[in-house]
DNA sequence: GTGCTTCCTGCCAATAACG
DNA sequence: CGTTATTGGCAGGAAGCAC
């Protein structure tokens, strides 16, 4: 029975090229087996890419329905959407359309076009959004015209559950109304949802197959539009995941019209670029060798409004990008694939690197054994194209990003990237910060203490916490040539005792005249800290998530400040670092290095 | 309220890894 | 060997905490 696996392979990019098949069959007529006809323009279509992609065709397919004329949406808006469902991509809107987009999406149930308004407010730290700005950002939000899901049959009560509205309904007055707690706040847009409701009209469609139950009756699980599995006898309308699960969050999605006619109340200029955070479904990935999944992978699809065209005051650039995303560190790295749509051309510019559309000749990942078949880095084609120059610097972050791990959300406001957390959504202005801060989560990487059994999640904060073990001195006020062990004391010295600031600054952009000076850390010079890996040699640790590490104090020897023999060769002794101690450095029992226990402590920070 | 400690994050330099 | 990615130190502010 030896030597015998279960072997798994997934081809990911199967589905880019089926799609992409469909959508060739559509637009040459191929196999239609269905016509909708929007104020006298005819679409063909395919009866099961539409009911799979939208609850609302799912519900009318069921019926024997072979041409539907649909007049609550213009014509260019369903084509759009028909785009969409046939490509997963928004080829072209315009501006001042784009609210009837997001209309069309949430009438007819297409999720991802849908969520195109959901509030930016949900991202923390974006520059001119404070708690407060944050608040008025999400009350004005909720004053604009995109119809937030609590404006269209959500309520608090269901929470994250999926709802039933008549927001799906062909004619409301067959069905009763949801008696929802928000039915005040959810009216004007209600309204204007039953305005394009009455509008539509269907010429073939199932019998009470929009019956719907809402008063104490238990709501159906959303599972439209990528798991479409929808229960026939309802119509589910798509709803932003509130609060996700830390361990699959997802940030909220911004909202794209909110933005645009919110204008300047995004951050202090009138923004004329902003991104949009637009999730997914989860989803689940299929690693080769075992047959276990990697649940929470996600992927992201960033929509930028990259900017406004000088020309036309109503078109505007979108910037997709797609980030495959592992929820845990130790998942696989993700890619991530950008097209850019120029609302003035017919066709989207690439910024990927690659030659196709990203998803279609780069694999979810590259790593072997993912899909069966592994991308070389650096070798993905380069095709030309007029925006070359653009793509070869964008390619240079595109695998720097794919090589890095994918913790994150790229948010862009005002040409400025912002990169999200994706578990406690914080931003960060540069992406090494939030490689850095994402160790407080995944703790991948451990620092311990060398003379106590703390561990910490971010180098410095050992190093700090060293420093109060060896009293090591290095700031050293040049007014009055005290000795302090870190910036604060010397900060606060300053101004207490000399009514200076450290810096010595006139102006908070002055950075001469410095009142202090930073002597060089003789601590770190015993190297070599003792590390936490995966390696099998040295002493095993259970973390108390039940993995083992291994402690190398062979090769990484633990400093034995007090006569010992430090790495590279240096003696140092307890008078080359200590410049006054004092008797209350060594108090508690944080000076346990003699033991050396590999029993460490982990130390969780109070923000993880 | 005050003082101390810890945490956070932009910035930067050093180092490692890669092609 | 040049470029890119990673790591970690520093500044300085903010938050937390004890008193």
């Amino acid at each position: 029975m030896t030597g015998l696996k279960l072997i798994s392979a997934t081809d990911t990019q199967y589905s880019e090229a089926l799609l992409r098949s469909l959508d060739a069959q559509r637009k040459a007529g191929l196999f239609c087996d269905v016509t909708v006809v929007v104020r006298g323009r005819r679409f063909r279509a395919h009866r099961s890419i539409l009911s799979a992609s939208s609850p609302y065709f799912h519900e009318l397919f069921s019926g024997a329905a072979d041409v539907i004329e649909l007049n609550c949406v213009k014509p260019e808006i369903f084509e759009e959407v028909l785009n969409y469902v046939y490509s997963s991509k928004i080829i072209r809107v315009r501006s001042d359309s784009l609210k009837d987009l997001i209309a069309c999406g949430q009438t007819l149930g297409v999720r991802f076009i849908a969520n195109l308004g959901i509030p930016l407010s949900h991202v923390k730290g974006l520059p001119g959004l404070s708690k407060d700005e944050n608040d008025a950002q999400s009350k004005a939000l909720q004053n604009v015209e995109v119809k937030k899901p609590e404006q269209i049959g959500l309520c608090a009560a269901v929470g994250a559950m999926p709802v039933i509205t008549e927001a799906f309904s062909l004619s409301s007055q067959k069905f009763r109304k949801c008696d929802l707690s928000v039915k005040e706040k959810r009216s004007a847009s209600t309204n204007e949802r039953n305005t394009l409701r009455k509008k539509a009209h269907v010429v073939t469609r199932r019998q009470n197959s929009f019956a719907m139950d809402t008063e104490g009756g238990k709501l159906p699980l959303d599972s439209f539009p990528s798991q479409a599995q929808p229960d026939s006898s309802t119509l589910i309308l798509p709803v932003e995941q509130e609060t996700p699960d830390t361990s699959t969050s997802m940030p909220s999605s911004p909202s794209l019209s909110s933005a645009l006619s919110a204008g300047g109340s995004c951050g202090s200029s009138n923004a004329s670029t902003l991104v949009i955070v637009v999730p997914e479904e989860p989803r689940k990935r299929v690693l080769s060798g075992e047959s276990y999944e990697v649940v929470g992978v996600q992927k992201k699809r960033v929509t930028t409004i990259i900017e406004k065209s000088s020309d036309n005051p109503g078109d505007f650039k979108l910037k997709l990008t797609d980030v495959w995303s592992p929820s845990s560190p130790e998942s696989v790295m993700g890619d991530e694939n950008q097209f850019e749509i120029d609302s003035s051309t017919s066709s989207f510019k690439e910024i990927a690197p690659d030659g196709e559309y990203a998803c279609s000749a780069f694999p979810l990942n590259d790593q072997p054994g993912e899909s069966g078949f592994k991308v070389k880095r650096g070798c993905r084609s380069l095709t030309s194209s007029p925006f070359s120059s653009t793509r070869s610097s964008s390619g240079i972050q595109q695998r720097r990003k794919a090589k890095s791990r994918q913790n994150y959300y790229e948010l862009i406001m005002d040409g400025k990237t912002f990169y999200v957390c994706v578990v406690c959504k914080r931003s960060y202005s540069c992406l090494t910060s939030l490689q850095r801060h994402f160790n407080v989560h995944s703790w991948e990487k451990k620092y311990p203490c060398r003379y106590c059994s703390r561990v910490f999640a971010l180098a410095e904060y050992r190093t700090k916490h060293e420093l109060q073990h060896t009293g090591e001195r290095r700031y050293q006020c040049l007014l009055c040539s005290m000795f302090f062990m870190n910036y604060q004391e010397l900060s606060s010295h300053c101004k207490q005792t000399h009514n200076q600031h450290p810096s010595g600054r006139k102006e908070r952009r002055d950075t001469e005249n410095h009142l202090y000076r930073l002597l060089p850390c003789k601590t770190l010079e015993i190297k070599n800290y003792s590390s936490i890996s995966d390696d099998c040699s040295g002493i095993p640790i259970i973390s108390e998530d039940g993995r083992t590490y291994h402690v190398n104090l062979e090769k990484e020897p633990i400093a034995e400040p007090v006569g010992g023999s430090p790495a590279q060769g240096k003696v140092l002794n307890w008078d080359d670092i200590f410049v006054d101690m004092g008797p209350e450095a060594c108090t508690g029992n944080s000076i346990n290095h003699v033991e050396g226990t590999p029993e460490f402590e982990f130390i969780i920070p109070e923000t993880y």
